[in-house]
DNA sequence: ATGTGCTTCAAACGTATGTTTCAAACAGAC
DNA sequence: GTCTGTTTGAAACATACGTTTGAAGCACAT
């Protein structure tokens, strides 16, 4: 947690207000008074505020995506010749992404967090560095999502994708809300393992769902008014 | 689409910015040029920013929640005494959705862009604003789910509502964008209708995934580095 | 025509932001 | 110790924001 030199003191200030205030919403004197370090400092050593979000984004997305193709080579490396299952890859990425050494315990949920606000949050020049910094894992993982399911039309399968994608971001996202929520009304404590666990069969679940229903179904439909 | 009265200008323009750039990146200076109107007008008519986004959301959620009050109501007078299904609950608030009379043809992905944005930015005085006034056809919602899913524990069940909720704002709020690629990559034309017919059973099966798996399975497990 | 209540307008206010500046402090090599 | 390149510090900069002000414009009843 607490690192005495300044680009680390920085990064994970940044790192925490980012995930519970969004990025427009955090700033730099939030970052710097937090990190105990001078307003300045960001600009010299990141040189400006997009820039440190881009560092924070690669201090973790960096190891991530190594260890991701990693998991995708052992599962491989296992199915020797099948392609693995929608189950195993939806879980090599799980893993993946629960095993990732945290700097705290809060790690986690920072992460998905960081992740979700990535994808929700418009920032086109975080869409931008994204996409052209970790492209290859992303469309690695597309294509075993592909051999997954076979059975899928094409259109299909490219919907489901984003249902998958939009259930785990939007989810994690807000997952300390949902949390504080949950705590309240159920009296129940989650972790983002359990909450981990609790989406992959939903996702593979849907994923597999038999009809697409392109009619809703008789007696569905409301009278014209 | 082009009303002359000032405070639907402002609203037309704030809608469509809000849902485009989210709350915090829009000006009320973009919103009134937009709108071509006195910046002063939006502090006049409305008395703040925030006071404007809570209007925003009133124009299109009461409205709704009135559709959606009745759809349910001829949903449980057909059933009568019996619980509705899943699907027959989903198909309600779809429809719902989807036959809203709409101010323009990017009417209803504004509409969920605008409902994901009000799950996922923070803003405080937002969602206390949507609790206090919209809970009623939310909790009814929930109450019906809670009935079509007699089979999953409390806990099960709220996450798996989470993981609905996600899957259906973040694909609405991007749907546009996501059409858009439909049509390069496969040249194929897709309805937010069709959009929806392809979420609701992809939701079902989800939502009626048999197990909730807490440990991964047997091999899909990395070694450990 | 005159007065009245509501609406628009240009301008300004105070505050907060990201960024820049330049002198001071520091560390390591000679 | 002195020089050199790097890092920190306090202060200022320019800009953008939400909000307020007070005069001007307008419609309409008297």
């Amino acid at each position: 947690m607490a690192q005495s030199d300044t680009v680390d003191r920085i990064l994970d200030a940044a790192e925490e207000l980012f995930a519970e205030r969004g990025f427009s919403e955090t700033s730099l004197r939030m970052i710097t008074s937090k990190a105990k370090v001078n307003l300045a400092a960001v600009n010299y050593h990141f040189g400006s505020k997009n820039a440190l979000i881009h560092a924070v984004f690669a201090r973790f997305l960096t190891p991530f995506s190594a260890t991701l193709e990693s998991a995708f080579d052992q599962l491989e490396a296992r199915c020797d010749g099948k392609p693995p299952t929608l189950n195993q890859t939806l879980w090599a990425l799980t893993e993946s992404a629960v095993r990732m050494p945290q700097r705290n315990e809060k790690g986690i949920s920072i992460f998905m967090r960081l992740l979700g606000l990535a994808y929700t949050q418009s920032q086109g020049h975080l869409r931008k560095f994204l996409e052209q910094e970790y492209s290859e894992p992303f469309s690695r993982f597309m294509g075993l999502l592909k051999e997954a399911t076979p059975q899928l039309s094409a259109v299909d399968r490219y919907w489901r994708i984003q249902f998958m994608l939009g259930a785990t971001a939007f989810t994690m996202s807000s997952s300390d809300a949902l949390q504080d929520i949950l705590r309240n009304k159920l009296g129940v404590e989650t972790t983002v393992q359990e909450i981990a666990a609790r989406l992959v069969p939903f996702l593979a679940a849907g994923m597999q769902a038999q009809d697409t229903m392109l009619t809703p179904p008789a007696g569905a439909r409301l009278p014209v008014a």
